[in-house]
DNA sequence: CAACTCCAGTGAATAATTTCACGATATCAC
DNA sequence: GTGATATCGTGAAATTATTCACTGGAGTTG
């Protein structure tokens, strides 16, 4: 009998290093490769083989067992780690940060398409060249609810961010990626936030540099 | 006898979260606060409290067990976490992106300082305005050497990104912040990387949001 | 068609991290 | 000053994640 799938739980840190993969392997296959080891995965992703092949293992969809054929490999990920729900994203704040995340530069997979852009400056509104629609945030609410987003990215300043966080939940929105230097403070286990803390990087750079020197003695 | 301090190894997303709580200090320092609880901090930083108080602890500098004083938990964790060290950083990319990110705008705790920039079209050197000091490429080693940085930031844009991480590292920087939608794999164990991969982040939320409902069932 | 080599897959062991639970200490009210 | 309440600090327990170590399949060579 076939073990309950539906049942094995992926480590976080797991789902995480398989979302990336995903990444990965895309920029790999547009280069032209087709297939790859597990100890190439280790490397770029900085880990070491065996996680790789753990991770991979967690989705129980056994390969040949000699190396891993990139495009099978990307479906099987997307396939159990739900990537083709939801593909649609917004972005609130049309500054320069939400211009340049925006502009097609690779920053985004492909798989991705942020869609709608909000700004309560009428001014940004008119003044951005970009594909996406833009609107004021009064049409928050009807935007994502008629395109169905799930997927929010914040771009505003310091003092608006908290609240437009909690816009984008009350609209539905579940997932988030804020870009402003404030923690977001959610108590819902429904919504997922990604805080890229910019400033905290610098910290987190530093402990671990002394912290490598305090054990190398 | 006091417990060798020294010898207490703690948890690496110990150090990223007390790394990310002491930007949040200085934040709120700034609007005036002066003491906060451990259940506060959870909330802001999305975990319960006694993994606040757990991290804490592992610093061993107990406090009164009412609260902690802002200003004294900042210190304590500069302190412990070798934060006074490493203040100087430098950027390799003066596109739109580098700009973005060196514009004082909040992304850097206060603490840091970009005082480099990087790039190897001359044009973007005359161009950009700035506080920092602007230098084509040729430079990098006699200012990272003199002015002894530790912390590169990297913008350039995908092609070039793996040979910059290097050269960075070959002058001598120690952890990098890497904006590139590339994964730079490095061999050594004494530089640090923290990749901001934004194209990465769709997928996490994806796959959080679709585990959620996977598990809900 | 062996024999050999190279990898993936995975259950089990180990290690790392988080959570728990409770004693200790500060604060406040009266 | 005493009691009531709130909060921290921390060793130990529980949980979660990683690493190990071995099996078996696929490709390759002569």
């Amino acid at each position: 009998m076939k073990k309950d799938v539906d049942k094995v739980i992926i480590p976080k840190p797991a789902i995480v290093r398989l979302s990336t993969l995903y990444v990965l392997l895309e920029n790999l296959e547009q280069e032209g490769k087709t297939k790859i080891f597990s100890a190439e995965i280790g490397k770029l992703l900085g880990v070491p083989s065996h996680t790789i092949r753990k991770d991979i293992s967690f989705l129980r969809q056994a390969g040949t067992g000699n190396g891993y054929e990139i495009s099978i490999l990307k479906n099987i990920i997307a396939e159990y780690l739900g990537f083709n729900k939801y593909k649609k994203a917004c972005i609130v704040g049309m500054g320069r940060l939400g211009n340049v995340i925006t502009t097609k530069n690779g920053f985004y997979s492909n798989q991705y398409a942020v869609i709608a852009g909000f700004d309560n400056n009428p001014e940004k509104l008119k003044s951005t060249r970009t594909d996406m629609d833009l609107y004021p945030m009064a049409k928050l609410k009807e935007v994502i609810e008629r395109e169905n987003i799930k997927i929010g990215i914040i771009t505003v300043p310091q003092d608006s961010a908290r609240k437009v966080a909690h816009d984008l939940i009350d609209c539905g929105i579940k997932g988030i990626i804020n870009f402003s230097p404030v923690l977001i403070e959610i108590n819902r286990d429904d919504v997922f936030i990604r805080n890229i803390f910019i400033a905290g990087e610098f910290n987190i750079l530093s402990a671990f540099i002394s912290q490598y020197e305090k054990n190398k003695l």
